[in-house]
DNA sequence: AATGAATGAGATTTCATTCAT
DNA sequence: TATGAATGAAATCTCATTCAT
């Protein structure tokens, strides 16, 4: 069961640092909540740093990350448009709900280890983005400028994922249902589309 | 040097608190920024507390963000809609840039420290969205549903917050220009509103 | 050094508490006492304050004075009062002579940790006045109202207990040898009580 | 004012080492306490330490006892000897009552201050015990032993000064009445003296 | 693989004292 | 005489890490 303490290590480590920061999480702390000794440093039989454990879990969750993209490519293609962006919005909230913790820990450190965090940010964040900016210009092809897809692009998942951070990170209160907030945003990409899409016409 | 070394105590610790964090920022560090004696103590005669260093700088950029927000009545009746959409973006864009620092702090310690800092992150995102709800309620009153309004509020404002979270709090090299970004925004708020009002007078 | 850390933390904090005081005594002289490395925090590692050493030193000696006690129901039934009197005063004289760093700690800290230390001062003292003041009572029982022996046994205690607090409390140079004290302390507390004896014959 | 601030300095200074002890009370506490602003070093224009607070406020202590100790030669010659007894043992309690502040003082700092602090535990406690030392010689002269005479007179204000050091040091709830205390010392004194002079004139 | 113990470094905070005003 | 501000030193306590067992 070596490899077991290992894990308990970083999903409790990872727990711990969404929720106090990387910071304010003693080693201490994550060896007792993986259910060794306090302060024995039994960690270090398994990590060679605490920020090797961060490390750990990140890479963890990424990976985790790229499983789910798998998916993401069996589901495309439906022929409804709206049907394909409430697909799109409801796979984008899944996948930011399943990574909360990631993105608060993300939120917390990213300012202070660019080296160690700025791929995760970029897996998790422009990935998406490019995927999604791609989709939009193949959507409407040549009738929307590339520069005006990746602002459409940009501007979706950022409304989605503001929603998260607001919720995650800041702690605010959100003010709106999830499925209210979901079928908006599909008229409102929809309704975005259809007028680029007019616009180009004309 | 003609300011306080209250003051300057207070702006050197919210500019270390937002590129390090507040864990990572030392009393004595913040001494040394504001030309005191790194660890003799002296801020402690301007503060109980390093907690009520952040505690004095977040009322400070809040009541910055008041003086900032009386300008709001002043800019909105424009008869234009798209113009005035123009001005509400310009506007969020400004005021989320002026309290990029604020921001970052509340992103790394929003989660640890909550009593303290959810005044902050209400007046800071919570009145906005209310007066942009608002704003969208009786643009085209009676039209939207009030509580489409507030989906439409959350997502518009979701949308240009996401770009400043993306880019200060987690440090992504955002895609697209600023100018690109706000036109796209007016031609997709205004797309979005038509489209309620044109599915409302059906 | 066959005895624990723990234990030789204890010793030498009481050492030093008695001979400077607690406040004067800092962590980092206690460990480097006990030979750990001063300022380290080793101590932390034993006791979670440096008031829970002073509280494991008083609860220890604390059981050290009950085991002292056990002796005191053997001591006792010698048919001469004199032979006995001067039994119990060089048992009490023993007894605070093996406590007096405990005593010293109580006199300097007794009013400023009184939730603390006023166990240590009732069993250290009320319990030997009340011992002693039942067995005057007993004595002649009957002869002596009960108010007036637990004022000779408050005053016959308290002339001991003083030679002991002027030494090694107030550091005065005592004028008077012990034994010259305690043949004298004997004849003062017999013909005291002769003269009570007599009064209620009369 | 100039020299009545001094005196709020001593006098609060006095209440506060007494109550809290030296180490434990800061300058910037007895600033305050004496109408000064806390840290401001005004204290430092009447006194040039704060040790030396503490020497000025037992030396002004130890002149109120002199000037008591005058009244002393005036009570003495009553002709019965436990009129005399009753009004020595009202005179001690009184002195020691007055000097409550110090004794608690000289109980906590005495072991580390004991340059400055010997002369005034000689003061109040040895030149008390001379007096009455010399008086029980006098009093039965030849009779007694000067040996002791010194160990009767160190046995009676042991007595008459443990009730106050456990009140007023140790906390003790002191378990008997100043009335009866005070009866009963007069007759344990007296049957004493009487004992030692039947035994000289054996 | 796990633990008890130790340590160097550093964190927050307190404080006696000084000095220009 | 009093104050606001500053400082050197030290105090308590935390922690990442190492090591013998």
């Amino acid at each position: 069961m070596s490899s077991t303490t290992r894990e308990r290590i970083i999903d409790e480590a990872m727990h711990l640092f969404s929720e106090h920061g990387y910071a304010a999480t003693s080693v201490a702390k994550i060896e007792a909540a993986a259910g060794l000794t306090a302060g024995a440093g039994g960690l270090y039989h398994h990590f060679t740093t605490k920020e090797a454990v961060l490390a750990a879990g990140i890479e963890r969750q990424l990976s985790r990350l790229d499983a789910l993209r798998e998916i993401r490519r069996v589901l495309m293609p439906l022929g409804d448009r709206k049907a394909e962006l409430t697909l799109i919005a409801r796979y984008i909230l899944a996948e930011l709900d399943s990574e909360s913790e990631l993105l608060r820990i993300l939120a917390s450190e990213a300012r202070n280890r660019p080296q160690m965090l700025s791929t995760a940010v970029d897996q998790l964040v422009n990935s998406t983005f490019e995927g999604f900016a791609t989709w939009i210009g193949e959507l409407a092809d040549g009738q929307i400028p590339s520069e005006a897809a990746r602002a459409i692009a940009v501007l979706g998942l950022g409304s989605l994922l503001s929603s998260r951070l607001l919720r995650d990170v800041l702690g605010a209160p959100f003010p709106v249902e999830d499925e209210t907030l979901l079928s908006t945003w599909v008229q409102l990409m929809s309704a975005t589309l259809d007028d680029f899409a007019s616009r180009a016409g004309a």
